[in-house]
DNA sequence: CGAATTTGACCGGCGC
DNA sequence: GCGCCGGTCAAATTCG
């Protein structure tokens, strides 16, 4: 995975009013690549970076070494096992400006992660699922669990151009740090512009100390494009899950904003405060904004642990698509869907989708990603998002697949399961477009859990894989009435 | 039956 | 001091 985020961090003051300003100033637009910056820019930008925002990878292995390398998504997690190192993104000090590469992991781990694992998502919309069964051979990531999208993300792993049409829009990969890449200001993305606000929003719950902390509390925010419904409408939030697992506890209409606000904790372990909060960005519905809160206080979730909270994934719920749901409950949370705003992404597929267009470099008019970061300590002027073109895009991919090749380390107790799952992935990129349309392959390859089952199921469909993979939207939930459902407290 | 989600109620911070 | 608003709790409900 290269690059898929460009992660910020910024203090929740920052956010104020001023920040909200200039988010709304600026618009969503889809990027020009001649304000991308040039490869070398990038690699100044990473290079000379804010040591804040990127101090020294513990790697030796450079960012390009891991991306281009081998160039094969495998390539990069195989030999450099990625995730070897990875932190929990808010152990780290935000306030501090520690490591910012710590925290990315857990962003990538959002866009990219559940993406993989969805694949198999069941039901869904069927087609994500097919990229790519990593629980199927990875003990650690069970079913249910989110596994990076290493091998989707990669950008190996590229969908055909056909998918941007599917409604996911083209977002522009998003950070305030873009900024150094020379990128303007002023052409924020709606996502960023949320980004900030949700930075100035209290985060931390009286759970985490029964105090509620409203400022000076390590967030984070990453925006990430929420596709739209062929209709032209939003569709549910499809947010990828990282290897955490997430449990939602509450949700809440937000002032200003015609969403609710979801409030997810971490259920990967008992104790652990870790939350994160999912809405859609007010000022550009079709992204979503997730901003994490407190920290993990335990290691990646393990097999067994990660199943925690996600048994009731969703997957085969929602994802919909075009398998359609046959269950009763999967027509209520269809329907629900379709007043409500679902944010813990019930389709690992459709984020797939999103996420594998958002690699997709060698595609044109690949969607973006928009990812940032935030701590309430940061300035907030860094707010800005940054319109890129597919270019622009390109090159981000690129910053984020060696910062993420080189930080994105998940602490995982068993090394050897860890080699196992990148030898896997290598095995997945090799041939990625043979895992998104061969149907024989996934039914050669049953996954271990029932997600895998929905999706071969899915895909199975006569329907065009690719399409089908794409049309998991269709069946998410709309942001239409999301307001009243979410309406309460 | 256990676990996740939903949702009304409650709590606490913040602005006026 | 009061009210608004965001965040969390927890009972009820839903689901696998």
């Amino acid at each position: 995975m290269c690059d898929y985020f460009l992660p910020r961090m910024e203090g929740d003051q920052a956010g104020g009013g001023d920040l909200t300003d200039i988010v709304r100033s600026g618009g969503v637009i889809p990027g020009n690549a001649a304000e991308m910056p040039s490869t070398a820019a990038a690699e100044e930008w990473q290079l000379q970076g804010d040591p804040m925002l990127f101090p020294p990878l513990p790697s030796s292995t450079t960012s390009e070494a891991a991306c281009s390398a081998g160039g094969t998504g495998a390539d990069v997690f195989v030999g450099a096992d990625p995730f070897s190192g990875l932190v929990d993104p808010f152990s780290t000090d935000y306030s501090s400006g520690a490591d910012f590469l710590d925290a990315m992991p857990d962003a990538m781990a959002k866009v990219g992660f559940d993406t993989a694992i969805g694949g198999g998502s069941g039901g869904g919309g069927g087609g994500g699922g097919q990229l790519i069964d990593m629980s199927r051979k990875h003990p650690l990531l069970p079913r249910g669990m989110q596994m990076p999208a290493v091998g989707v993300l990669s950008p190996r792993v590229v969908l055909p151009s056909p998918l941007s049409p599917r409604e996911i829009r083209p977002y522009p990969l998003l950070t305030g740090d873009m900024v150094k890449l020379g990128i303007t200001a002023g052409q924020v993305a709606g996502c960023a512009i949320d980004a900030a606000v949700v930075g100035m929003q209290m985060s931390s719950p009286r759970a985490a100390g029964g105090i509620k902390r409203r400022k000076n509390q390590a967030r984070k925010v990453v925006c990430i494009p929420a596709p739209t419904a062929a209709g032209g409408r939003p569709t549910g939030e499809v947010v990828p899950s990282d290897l955490w697992a997430w449990r939602k506890y509450g949700q809440k209409p937000i002032k200003g904003s015609p969403y609710p606000r979801g409030y997810y904790r971490c259920s990967s372990s008992k104790g652990c405060s870790a939350r994160k909060q999912v809405e859609r960005s007010r000022n550009d519905p079709n992204m979503l904004v997730i901003t994490y809160t407190s920290e993990h206080n335990h290691p990646w979730p393990t097999q067994r642990n990660a199943l925690a909270g996600s048994t009731r994934n969703h997957y085969g719920k929602n994802s919909g698509g075009s398998s359609g749901s046959k269950s009763s409950q999967n027509e209520k949370q269809q329907q629900q869907q379709l007043n409500n705003v679902k944010e813990e992404p019930k389709d690992p597929a459709a984020m797939t989708t999103t996420i594998s267009t958002i690699t997709t470099t060698t595609t044109s008019n690949s969607p973006a990603a928009v990812v940032k970061e935030e701590t309430l300590a940061a300035g907030s002027s860094e707010a800005l998002g940054q319109v890129m073109d597919t270019a622009a895009v390109d090159h981000n991919i690129e910053l984020m697949d060696q910062v993420f090749s080189e930080s994105y380390k998940p602490m995982i107790p068993e090394a050897g399961h860890s080699d196992d799952f990148f030898s896997d992935l290598a095995e997945l990129e090799s041939d990625p477009m043979s895992l998104i349309f061969s149907k024989e392959y996934m039914e050669a390859k049953p996954s271990s859990g029932d997600r895998g089952h929905h999706q071969e199921k899915a895909m199975s469909k006569d329907l065009d894989p690719l399409f089908d993979m794409l049309d998991w939207s269709t069946n998410s939930s709309s942001a239409g009435s999301s307001f009243e459902q979410g309406k309460r407290g």
